[in-house]
DNA sequence: GCCAACGTTGGC
DNA sequence: GCCAACGTTGGC
């Protein structure tokens, strides 16, 4: 599927809605209410009330799984084997989900998330290399992310190209990683907050700079 | 394969 | 604008 550079992004949610600013729809329940609370003002990114994220960690599943027969695999090392280790993180359905990807900057680094396999957990790290455009499958009805309600005039859906920038030296599994979130929800420590788990099932998300260095550091330590 | 969590849809 | 029904995500 990807001869050229192509990213098949694993989650999204469901596809459609209505407001093509999605900030405010998605809190629906008014639950949660995502730090994402950009949108009006998408334009000065200094507004205040939208906190500037510097680093990202974005899911895709690593495992052959078949929607509409395509195979929607897509892992870090099916990233590492694109020309320029480089491609486009398509296929996001999720409003809040996309409106992190448009407030990515070019150079900012992101953890390659492996979701819906054996072993869930952080791959790998990347770095944006194109800050977020429209993306095409939307358009394209071959393709799994396609979505009728969008139109040309008026694309929904974008997205952000990635590059592959190392593995991690270990693979942290995402039951480690829970284990200092739990004990950092409790004592105090630099995952108490963390996306991943205070908002299930969003398949782009921010870090703080002190949440990415610390995972980094867990790349040194032995497994907790 | 199960199912909890949660985003989206649509009736009212 | 509320909220129940529905569909999807994704860990286990």
């Amino acid at each position: 599927m990807p001869p050229k550079k192509k990213a098949r992004v694993s989650k999204r949610t469901a596809s459609s809605g209505k407001d093509d600013d999605g900030e405010t729809v998605s809190s629906a329940g008014g639950k949660r209410k995502a730090a994402a609370s950009v949108g009006k003002n998408e334009k000065c990114s200094e507004s205040p009330g939208s906190p500037q994220y510097s680093h990202w960690l974005m899911k895709s599943e690593p495992e052959s799984r078949f929607e509409n027969d395509i195979d929607v695999k897509f892992g870090i090392e099916d990233l590492k084997a694109l020309p320029d280790q480089t491609g486009c993180w398509d296929g996001v359905r999720n409003y809040q989900a996309r409106n992190f990807m448009r407030q990515m900057k070019e150079g900012q680094l992101a953890f390659f998330y492996h979701s819906n396999c054996k072993e869930p957990g952080i791959a790998g790290v990347m770095k944006i290399v194109k800050e977020s455009y429209v993306d095409h499958t939307q358009f394209d009805k071959k393709d799994v992310h396609y979505d009728a309600t969008s139109k040309p005039d008026n694309p929904k859906w974008s997205m952000v190209d990635v590059q592959y920038q190392r593995m991690m030296k270990r693979f942290l599994p995402l039951s480690e990683l829970k284990k200092y979130h739990l004990q950092h929800r409790a004592n105090g420590g630099p995952l108490k907050d963390m996306a991943l788990f205070t908002r299930a099932r969003l398949s782009v998300q921010p870090l703080t700079a002190e949440e990415f260095d610390f995972i980094l550091s867990l790349e040194d330590e032995v497994a907790l």
